[in-house]
RNA sequence: GCGGGAGUGGUGUAACGGCAGCCACGCCAGACUUAGGAUCUGGUGCCUUCGGGCGUGGGGGUUCGAGUCCCCCCUCCCGCACCA
């Protein structure tokens, strides 16, 4: 059992990837579409990547339009359309195959004449639908896919009227309007809508366009904008409004001789939440001698799971679309079968044997982390508020700071905002939100190769040469993509840490580039950050004695300089989540370092001791090493984090770029607060750009202290 | 089709609108070594007549100045996809 969001476009499982098949059940579902609206508006208020607010908008997938009344024969059908203004272009009706109406709505027999594409080659309306239906059930998620969109369909021998002119509209039934969408039913636009269109060149159906095309348009439906026409009855004229107006003009008619509404709609549905399985929290719920559902009272939670022999779920052939799904609690019948005194004196209960999915768990778990001890409430409200109370008026609250995956666009980052506003609408926490910022991190991918054949070798064993790649002497091609078994180039965090160490292990893959950033693997780069930490090492350790290298020594002021640059670059970078920039700084300390006090020079400790509190977060177990060897009791942890001192960050004389006509032409040394005129000065003693302007007209003259001087010529 | 994001050396990447390529991998050379897949030093965008010229997917624009801002186009990646 699962979710809407835990199946893939495949119609697959997210998890396991297995098939997937539908089946009527009474299960629980939590009312998330009831939250609907607030977890589309809300996430304007949230720091979150554009991307993946899209991602849960579309998911949500709200529409605004109108709901329109048809009559067919004594039974009115309901349709649900974002463009009522495109009213007067119907032409046609179509519903689900699936629609409730169906059957009550077919006509007993064919009128004379009747179009043979229309009847599906059936010699009765009942006929047809009832082929059709069958044909339409069996088509998978998959197979509507691999298919392609050709239009099917077939008549139902009845005719519809469109409440605005009275027009009759044939009923068809086809698998291109979804059972789960508004109402399962559409007023048919071929003129201005593509889909519709493509229906009516099958089944030659007619088309009134409704909205005026440009001169030069010559493809099939249109819908794009343009002024309202052929709209317009005894009563009401759409003609030459825009879309805007003409939505709100019919709408108003609509209401007013009572054929709909204004409406919205969601692609969102309720969440299935019942699953199959032992390991997952009871639901707190009993069902009486009558089979009807009764809550658990306070005073007897938790459910606990009971002790059981086998926790595994009953397993079914991978193509059985029939069986019945079968919870490895209903074994366990001494636990549930009970007998309870809710309020009306002992009575035999039977428990509920379906358990909650995981997202039960990681809706709410950011909460507990808190208040992890409580044994009374969920969450102290006073650490709530202080963690993830709102800072100001509008504030939504939340974790300052999530990282995840985004994998988990519309499902954990989904579910757990709906618990959140349902938490807050129960007075238990003062956020509206619970993740106020979200970062996804992108994932780390490596490069895969096929032979001749198209398999896949394993990538660890291809070797380069000459730029072209090759597996036990046969020539490879080089692909991208995820790390996994599949593409047979595995790569795993034990492999790593074993051959270089959990240190090297983190800052290689910090260091390789912005965490949001997807990027590739490579085994052969990361001694690269092997060196870099054994450099440190030595910078701060001797090799041979294992003794201290650094000493109360004085700096001298370039490396003050290069200390102070550094620590404001890696306070920068980490604050900014830029590792990979954190690290380029801290490789340039070491570098200075080592090629300024060598193997013999002591290093000074002022020097040593902040370069070490910067590598700590990055590469903890090696930093924690040579914190202690420098004499420290206590973990680098509780030492405060550095502080650029900004008289180190300025340097006494800068070298700035001289311009001629925005080309580089000469580098002139001037004190770093030498004022325009004074760079100006400098630039044209300068005896290259003094050729440059000799006997030319200077225009203008830029000069940015600190930075540049450009002189524009006439 | 709709929506989102990205194109910079051989590679991963860096650059408040101000000297394109920090840092690293790889490669080249040298030093030290019995040895090197260790360490250290130097070099490494392309072209060049050695003056310089050209370079951030392509084309235009704004600006003294554009990888960065604006417009059009191309390519790639991700998500959704018959949603009325």
């Amino acid at each position: 059992m699962l979710s809407n969001e835990e199946v893939t476009a495949d119609g697959r499982s997210e998890r396991g990837n297995f098939p997937v098949f539908r089946r009527p059940l009474t299960q629980w579902m939590m009312r998330i579409t009831a939250y609907a609206d607030r977890l589309i508006d809300d996430l304007d208020r949230l720091d979150w990547t554009e991307s993946l607010k899209q991602m849960q908008r579309n998911w949500i997938g709200r529409s605004t339009g109108a709901r329109i009344g048809f009559s067919v024969g004594d039974e009115t059908v309901e349709v649900f359309t974002t463009r009522p203004d495109t009213l007067f272009g119907a032409t046609y009706m179509v519903l689900a195959p699936e629609h409730p109406l169906v059957d009550a709505l077919t006509a007993d027999a064919w009128p004379d004449g009747t179009d043979p594409r229309w009847t599906g080659g059936a010699a009765t309306p009942a006929e047809a639908v009832s082929a059709y239906q069958r044909q339409a059930s069996r088509r998978s998620e998959l197979d509507r896919q691999t298919e392609g969109r050709d239009k099917t369909g077939v008549w139902l021998g009845v005719t519809a009227v469109n409440p605005v002119n009275g027009r009759e509209l044939p009923v068809f039934i086809a698998d291109y309007v979804l059972t789960g969408y508004g109402t399962g039913a559409i007023m048919a636009v071929p003129g201005e809508d593509t889909r519709d269109w493509e229906f009516s060149e099958v089944f030659d159906l007619p088309v009134v366009r409704t909205v005026q095309p440009p001169a030069d348009f010559d493809g099939g439906a249109y819908t794009g904008a343009g002024p309202m026409i052929n709209s317009s009855n005894e009563e009401i004229s759409l003609d030459g409004l825009d879309k805007a107006t003409a939505i709100a003009t019919i709408t108003e008619w609509l209401i007013e001789h009572g054929h709909g509404e204004a409406t919205t709609t969601y692609k969102l549905r309720d969440w299935l939440f019942s699953r199959q399985r032992y390991w997952g929290e009871p639901f707190p719920i009993v069902y009486d001698e009558n089979g009807l559902p009764v809550a658990v009272p306070e005073s007897m939670l938790p459910v606990l799971l009971p002790e059981v022999d086998d926790y595994s779920p009953k397993t079914f052939d991978d193509d059985d679309a029939d069986s019945a799904p079968e919870p490895p609690l209903s074994r366990a019948t001494e636990w549930t079968t009970v007998e309870l005194d809710l309020g009306d004196g002992p009575k035999k209960y039977r428990r509920e044997t379906n358990t909650m999915p995981n997202w039960a768990g990681s809706c709410w778990y950011y909460l507990r982390y808190l208040d992890p001890s409580d044994d009374e409430q969920m969450v102290d409200p006073e650490l709530e508020r202080y963690w993830l109370g709102p800072r100001e008026d509008g504030d939504v609250g939340g974790v300052d700071l999530y990282v995840g995956g985004v994998e988990h666009a519309v499902l954990h980052l989904l579910y757990a905002r709906f618990w959140h506003k349902v938490l807050h609408d129960l007075g238990y926490v003062s956020s509206e939100e619970p993740f106020r910022r979200l970062v996804n991190q992108g994932y780390i991918s490596a490069f895969a190769y096929t032979d001749e054949r198209g398999f896949y070798v394993p990538a660890a064993e291809v070797v380069e040469k000459d730029g072209r790649f090759f597996f036990e002497g046969n020539p490879v091609n080089r692909e991208y993509g995820k790390i996994g078994k599949s593409l047979k180039n595995m790569v795993t965090p034990d492999e790593m840490i074993g051959a270089y160490g959990a240190d090297t292990f983190r800052v290689y893959e910090m260091s390789t580039g912005p965490l949001e950033q997807s990027r590739p693997w490579e085994t052969k780069a990361v001694v690269g950050s092997q060196r870099l930490l054994q450099r440190i090492w030595r910078v701060v350790i001797d090799e041979q004695t294992g003794a201290v290298r650094a000493t109360d020594v004085e700096p001298d002021e370039d490396t003050l300089r290069v200390l102070h640059r550094t620590i404001a670059g890696v306070r920068d970078g980490v604050t900014t989540l830029r590792f990979n920039i954190a690290i380029a700084r801290i490789t340039e300390l070491t570098n200075h370092l080592t090629s300024v006090y060598g193997a013999e020079t002591p290093v000074p400790r002022s020097v040593a001791e902040p370069l070490v509190l910067l590598v700590a977060p990055l590469a903890p177990h090696i930093a924690e090493e040579m914190w202690a060897r420098l004499g420290h009791d206590e973990s680098s942890a509780w030492h405060p984090f550095p502080v650029a001192d900004e008289r180190w960050l300025v340097d006494d004389t800068v070298e700035v770029a001289v311009q001629v006509n925005g080309k580089v032409r000469a580098q002139v040394s001037v004190p770093a607060d030498a004022d325009t005129a004074a760079l100006e000065a400098a630039a044209r003693a300068d005896e290259r750009i003094a050729g440059y302007l000799d006997g030319a007209t200077v225009r203008r003259v830029v000069a940015v202290p600190g930075r540049l001087v450009n002189f524009v010529l006439g």
